[in-house]
DNA sequence: CCACGCATTTTTGCATTCAATTTCTTTGGT
DNA sequence: ACCAAAGAAATTGAATGCAAAAATGCGTGG
């Protein structure tokens, strides 16, 4: 059976690149296919991931696929393992204790950054999203105060005027991204509040431009994320060491 | 020609892989070789990289290096130009100066958890290599200063306890070891007394563990840094857009 | 003499193929 | 009935083949 049969089954999987832009290469749609697959969580924790069955749901060859899967390894969202193929990653407590230190260091920076050349709109930006996440805060809305909280941290990130710092970001956040989606993330409520008052600094440290300072609360911010999230990694996968 | 003689050709080529670690696969191998190839600067700013050339040289088929390459690009080391190969990424002024920024970020971050977690034993070794530097920084042996220099900075980043930070890190060295080999990079003397005099305040918030302290102390070290680099390479390469 | 157009050569991207290793299944022994 | 070993099937890692795109060389016309 040929895998490239542009009629029916890669047409639908492959979609088409056609309205945006089209000067991204196979292996780019593919990887960011792959990549958004695992990150969303249609694989399970350190699970195979099946080359034959992938190639034919995306309608290519091994080739790309498998070059798709070493850049995903060196992202660190699967492992590989010698003659065995590619395992999504499983995420021990540490792994994710580190990497909430780490997004706490570049936010940090980011926050730092944004204060030396974010514009009065942008702030503007800013303000109104603290408040509509306020909102949700009120109205107990988790969901929304999740979606406009990561878009917040994304603004900051974005005002810091350093691509390589958005690229890096971008990748610790989809492989965080990823632990939200296989364990259901559920902040505790008591934490909620404190992570509100904390947006509120962070909202007047940026107003007046004061970057160190603001490096500062976001990295506490960070740090107090990350415990309630290794908390709550223990208490989901206690002893998450070799499920097989 | 069969690409795959292992008498001659690619004996001397792949080394033995024999007394090291051997569970490495051949994919690892083949990355760190072109890593380092082009991170020594073995190839010039923005040049093809030659994909049968290399792969004689190698002693490998197209496939494994294809698939480093990518690798090696969503490393930011090389870009791929559709269609069109592999090029080693040119790092204009902007570029160089975000990834100084991150490295100050990211050492401020390692600064501050080293001293969370650092033993009086680092702390001592550290110190040696301090006074170590200061030896060569008094004697203006600039090769050994900067040797011991990057020693200490690597031992700040250990000391964090933080592998994914610890690999970040090395991701971004990587590149701007590059541009030192290439544009051959010497620090001015007169910042040269003025980063010693910063590296005894960093030895000393580190005696003391003041975390937050040095991790501002840190970061405007890597801005001080950034500065001179980039007047450097503008200095160095005026019009550094499209040399071809 | 230089610019342009066309054919040739090279290079790239991906599919396919092949050997080697692993994993599954089945068979035989206790 | 259970475990071990041998064989079969599937999977992986890497080489090779092939079509399409780009780079190169060459001849022609202005």
């Amino acid at each position: 059976m040929k895998p490239m049969i542009p009629s029916e089954t890669a047409a639908t999987a492959v979609a088409e690149p056609a309205s945006g832009r089209e000067d991204v290469s196979l292996h780019d749609e593919i990887l960011t296919r792959l990549r958004d697959h695992i990150v969303e969580g249609n694989i399970p924790d350190g699970g195979r991931v099946p080359e034959r069955q992938l190639c034919e749901m995306l309608g290519i060859s091994r080739t790309p696929l498998r070059e798709a899967l070493k850049v995903l390894a060196s992202e660190g969202l699967v492992e590989l393992l010698p003659n065995r193929g590619a395992r999504v990653r499983q995420l021990s407590a540490q792994d994710l204790g580190e990497l909430f230190d780490i997004m706490g260091g570049l936010e940090g920076l980011a926050g730092r950054l944004a204060c030396e050349n974010i514009t009065d709109t942008e702030i503007a930006e800013i303000e109104r999203l603290h408040y509509e996440m306020y909102g949700f805060y009120l109205h107990r809305d988790m969901h929304g105060y999740f979606r406009v909280n990561q878009l917040i941290h994304q603004k900051i990130v974005e005002a810091s005027r350093n691509a390589a710092l958005q690229s890096t970001y971008a990748n610790l956040a989809g492989r965080l991204r990823r632990v939200r989606y296989s364990a259901n993330f559920a902040r505790k409520r008591e934490r909620w509040g404190e992570a509100m008052r904390e947006h509120e600094t962070i909202l007047d440290a940026l107003r007046r431009r004061a970057g160190s300072e603001l490096s500062d609360i976001l990295f506490v911010h960070l740090r107090n994320k990350r415990t309630a999230a290794v908390e709550h990694l223990k208490v989901v996968e206690p002893a998450a060491s070799e499920p097989a």
